[in-house]
DNA sequence: TTGTAAGCGTTATCAC
DNA sequence: GTGATAACGCTTACAA
């Protein structure tokens, strides 16, 4: 395995019998380097299979060239497609992804952001633990100069950078879509309160329930803590209901098939006597036993490329030194009805 | 955001009016320095919130604790779930991932890994794209001396490092389970033929056939490039056979949820007439109308954690300097039918 | 018990 | 056009 020493400047400066300034300056096309000697260092470099080391050169430019991300759990659908979405934008912008996962436990993700300053980062996106209430592990980014951009987990502070859609929004319209279909008795089963996501889903199903002027009925909304068991407990509880819903929302479509499977089971006639939604929009939907007629999608790639390019611009100020006024970068996306 | 200055051993040398290598030593228990500068000088780091800065440890230990993870694809589940397994035990090992995908193609793979290069990784864990056959690209890392571990889509090289799962004994004991069932006439929906996957499972198949004495009929294998439309052509076919199968096994779930699509509109009894099988045991199986009466499951997340148990393996032979003959880390998983 | 100084690979600032 | 040299943050002989 040991054989050549691995290439440097140094190296190749050695060899060529030239300084290593020349070399360097070569290689970046200075203007002021006659093209015989250009031309023989690009040659040998690539010969020897040079690549520019870029630890060394983060202590001149102070840059890394390399961002990192953090999501709760990598092999959730919506996040994997959201990190391919970073890290595409980012591979075009000459940037790696350094990536960790908090496993949803503000622990592991206190863990994770250290060992992101470690590595000097040049910039952070992250999307909340469920756990994770303050941001005082965030915040001591700033020594570092480190940017954050939050990604669809955002903490609810103003003057911070974030991406993430418009759920109440998406909520609104899902409710007025199963008015329209003649359901007047619509429940909800929501994730922890904690989440943010399930404040948001809540506020929105109160505002689209009231401007129908249908009294809000606290009792059709239930809640989960994603477990198959809460799931099953929560719907449970609104079949039985002396009157019981004509449609269910179930805050993912992972609730959702956790919230028919049991349904199924009590012989309730699926998209019929009751009308069941959900968020998420996940593509295995298209070969579900039961789908939702209707899923909130939310465009997690879309929503990855933007905080990417969110974060583009922050360093490209970070740059120029014109700071950006904080909380400037708010990015609200659409979410959007998809049917089955 | 600019404020104090990033703070470094100088600055808490300065601070505390002694030397930047007493600091360096007090942060890292060096017996011999006092208790008291000790106590000093870790109460001023946690207060100015000090993190070594791993690029300027590069020089010295000649590591950057930083794994490079390649894969084709992240949101694929198989991958996303081996990354998790991967990003798990470096994390324990006090290492962080440095993530790339290749999109399936050989070009993006190349700037990729030259990325990692950049980088200096202290190892490289990658599965290859489909379009990768010669590994020449790979091969220019030993000069920077960084181990290569290939997780899943392997070379068929020797000497290389390796963690992979039996597909061709998984596929023999599925076509086993299958005679007891009674099933005389197993079709095959098989991958592209380039990748080595598909070869693995073809060979198994005309094992497993020929154990039982039976004639392999490849008029029974049909292909498919993933694409809905590819398998929808390729089980047409097979249903049209005049002497139609009595089980079909797909390349993987996804192609399977294609596949049983397609047979449902032609009315066939799902897993009576027709038993279906497939490979991966992806999660949303449970849900899905029509899972696969077995699924071979290769376990991603187990495989992604020994890859990474490889590496560490392999950089502690590095650093002692006793290295293991190439080749030498060759783990082959079993794979294991998963009943639905 | 603590300090001094060299060195890692690269770029930038002078010099010639 | 090109070369010498300092500087970046840290560790570690070697001194004291």
């Amino acid at each position: 395995m040991v054989s050549d020493p691995i290439p440097t400047i140094k190296e190749i400066a050695k060899r060529l019998n030239v300084s290593v300034s020349t070399v360097s300056r070569a290689l970046s096309d200075h203007p002021r380097i006659s093209e015989k000697t250009k031309e023989a260092v690009k040659e040998l470099a690539k010969a020897l299979h040079y690549e520019p080391n870029s630890k060394a050169i983060f202590f001149k430019q102070k840059k890394s060239y390399v961002i990192g991300v953090i999501v709760p759990l990598i092999y959730e659908d919506f996040f994997s497609k959201g990190i391919s979405g970073i890290e595409s934008v980012a591979m075009n912008n000459g940037y790696t992804i350094l990536f960790g996962q908090s496993y949803d436990s503000l622990e592991k993700e206190r863990v994770v952001v250290d060992a992101m300053k470690s590595q000097r980062v040049d910039g952070l996106i992250i999307s909340l633990s469920k756990e994770t209430s303050r941001n005082d592990h965030l915040k001591a980014l700033d020594t570092y100069n480190i940017p954050v951009v939050y990604f669809d987990r955002v903490p609810s502070l103003p003057d911070v950078n974030k991406v993430y859609s418009n759920l109440f929004e998406g909520t609104v319209s899902m409710i007025e879509w199963l008015f329209k279909q003649g359901r007047k008795r619509i429940a909800f089963i929501n994730g922890p309160s904690a989440l943010i996501a399930s404040k948001e889903r809540l506020d929105g199903y109160i505002e689209g329930v009231s401007r129908r002027k249908l009294k809000v009925d606290m009792q059709m909304v239930e809640q989960t803590d994603f477990s198959e068991e809460g799931t099953h407990k929560a719907i449970a509880r609104l079949l039985s209901l002396k009157k019981p819903p004509d449609a269910i929302i179930s805050f993912n479509d992972y609730v959702h098939m956790d919230a028919v499977k049991f349904a199924v089971k009590q012989q309730v006639k699926i998209n019929e006597e009751i009308l069941f939604a959900s968020y998420a929009n996940i593509s295995v939907n298209k070969h579900t036993a039961y789908p939702p007629v209707v899923s909130v999608d939310q465009f997690p790639y879309k929503q990855g490329e933007e905080a990417m390019k969110m974060m583009m611009e922050l360093l490209r100020h970070k740059q120029e030194g014109t700071n950006a006024a904080p909380g400037f970068y708010n990015k609200e996306m659409r979410a959007l009805l998809v049917f089955n």
